[in-house]
DNA sequence: TGCTCGTTCGCACGACTTGCGAACACTCAC
DNA sequence: GTGAGTGTTCGCAAGTCGTGCGAACGAGCA
């Protein structure tokens, strides 16, 4: 995702207004590597902004994926994520606090699949389930927590 | 997803009933490589057995996957699809038309990964997203169908 | 056959998201 | 600076998908 003052610009030059709501949402969203849902944005903006709608937020995000400067995300039944780093990577995913990460992986031209059967895949996404470092530190024994997500493969 | 008969024997083992629905259900999903949700199984299974009720359709499709007889998979935002294929497996996916077939794919043990920063990943889990043999023929040109999923990643 | 306990099923509700429309405010022209 | 016009905001209602609840039912066993 571009800067906000890029953003502005970008807005601009599609017949977009830039309202004091956007501009606070593109700062909220720039850099941020939470993968946040609409409802953590909005708890967020909220703190900035009293009175800012959740409908806008879900808006304005509607708005920036559909310029290409936001990816939606959906891990397992959870709500949509949002993730402002637009580049090809992957995520890792813990199924037991949900907290998600940005992943680069190597080699995926080197998988072999079958069977095709004519399908054109276009994109090729990768998502790792398991423990990230902190819930693997405390977890009590085996899996006496049940996971927030099933592994959805 | 084992046979309808070993079905019968599993749920009877753990001291659960078998009544006509979930026999009409234990049916319906094997060998089934659909992909079906939840609501697309009771449209079939009410045309069996009319009076047939969604909720039971939900109870059943849980029961099975909490035995491991099926995969919950979920494909950006859409409703939650159930497998009856619970072998190590992956899927394909149609952007245009929602369709979903299993893939097996090969080298993945190669794939290179970073960072991890002492993240434990337990499942990967691989999508392809593109067109299907269907859609990619009667592709009217270069997508003015809006696809029905996002890629996710 | 009769009893017991798990199951079914309709309804209401919850989480998440979107449609709608009135009031508002950003932009631009003057 | 001011006014007009059009896009935006925001609250509410509604839609989608899934689950909790409880009364009536029925599978399975003695």
């Amino acid at each position: 995702m571009r800067t906000p003052t890029e953003l502005t610009e970008a807005f601009r030059a599609r017949g977009l207004k830039v309202t004091p709501q956007r501009q606070l949402l593109f700062r909220l969203l720039h850099g941020n590597t939470q993968h946040p849902t609409a409802e953590a944005l909005f708890a967020t903006a909220s703190a900035e902004m009293p009175g800012i709608s959740l409908r806008t937020v879900y808006q304005t995000l509607a708005d920036l994926a559909s310029m290409g400067e936001l990816q939606q995300v959906a891990f397992g039944s959870g709500p949509t994520r949002f993730d402002p780093n637009v580049d090809e990577h992957h995520h890792v995913v813990c199924d037991r606090c949900g907290a998600v990460r940005d992943v680069w992986v190597d080699g995926i031209a080197d998988l072999r699949m079958a069977p095709l059967d004519g399908f054109e895949p276009s994109v090729t996404e990768i998502v790792l389930h398991g423990r990230c470092a902190a819930c693997a530190a405390t977890e009590p024994t085996a899996s006496t927590v049940p996971p927030i997500n099933q592994p959805t493969s």
